[in-house]
DNA sequence: TCAAATGTCTATCAAATAAGTCAGGATTTT
DNA sequence: AAAATCCTGACTTATTTGATAGACATTTGA
């Protein structure tokens, strides 16, 4: 029941370039390098989102990416389908029986309402608003 | 962004349960067979359960396991944590940068809140009340 | 009392997935 | 030409998942 590093990684890289939007390329060895991450495995999880359309790249020396839309125009969901797949808590929902399916799409919208309604905008200019250290992590 | 056959199979085991409460016990070979599963498998996922109070084992002949509460006062969430780990969308939330264990954070909630408030009666006695075919699986 | 049915426990293993590494090529800027 | 960067595919390693096997303990009922 995890959202493995590949959406977390990728989520991490399109933050990174919404708070540098409209300000040129930023390169993944600067990624890298500020989360402490493999430059290699960024370019991996960077592909999908090229394909996908969400980052532009720019070649050569002083080159990057960048977001190929506007921060408010991309939500968290859209990064972790084309990361993780379609966002769902089992595969084949069809085949469960009727009382599971019930509760597997039950989570899924929960958990779909929470991402689509997330943009990169949000995640970019996010202040620490109050969320006290005492919160209970694990429940 | 999956829930494992563990906590699939630990439900279903629970629902066949809660189905037959306060009929005697059900051994574990009636349920792998109806529901086509390996039964030593089942054997796994049952242990734990039957540490965390969820079930009771009667041994012997004709023996089997019942639950050891009322469907109404085990959730899904209880299976699904004893089964899978604490509910969360990533490990070590508390590392994350605010923005990230922020969106984490509200996944999490909603999740648990399906989870949490789903109960065994409420699995074990659904009928099939006009979730169309038609419905979307993937979203 | 004994055989059959069942639960308990430990060990092992294969397949799939996740995570990351490596090597080298292509493109653009300076 | 040299440096920086993107691009691609193959490869490796670790972990998780799902499953199997077998010895043993307990209870029932003939």
């Amino acid at each position: 029941m995890k959202i493995s590093t590949k959406g977390r990684y990728g989520l991490t890289i399109m933050i990174e370039l919404a708070k540098k939007h409209g300000e040129g390329p930023t390169s993944l060895k600067t990624i890298a390098q500020a989360n402490d991450l493999s430059e290699h495995y960024l370019e991996q999880l960077i592909a999908p989102l090229r394909n996908a359309g969400f980052v532009k790249s720019i070649r050569g020396a002083y080159g990057g990416y960048v977001l190929a839309k506007g921060p408010t125009e991309i939500s968290a969901g859209d990064i972790i389908r084309v990361l993780e797949g379609p966002i769902s808590p089992v595969e084949g929902i069809e085949d469960e029986e009727p009382a599971k399916r019930a509760l597997w799409m039950r989570i899924r919208d929960a958990v779909k309402g929470v991402l689509d309604n997330t943009t990169l905008e949000e995640l970019a200019n996010h202040t620490d608003d109050g969320e006290s250290d005492s919160y209970m992590f694990y429940i």
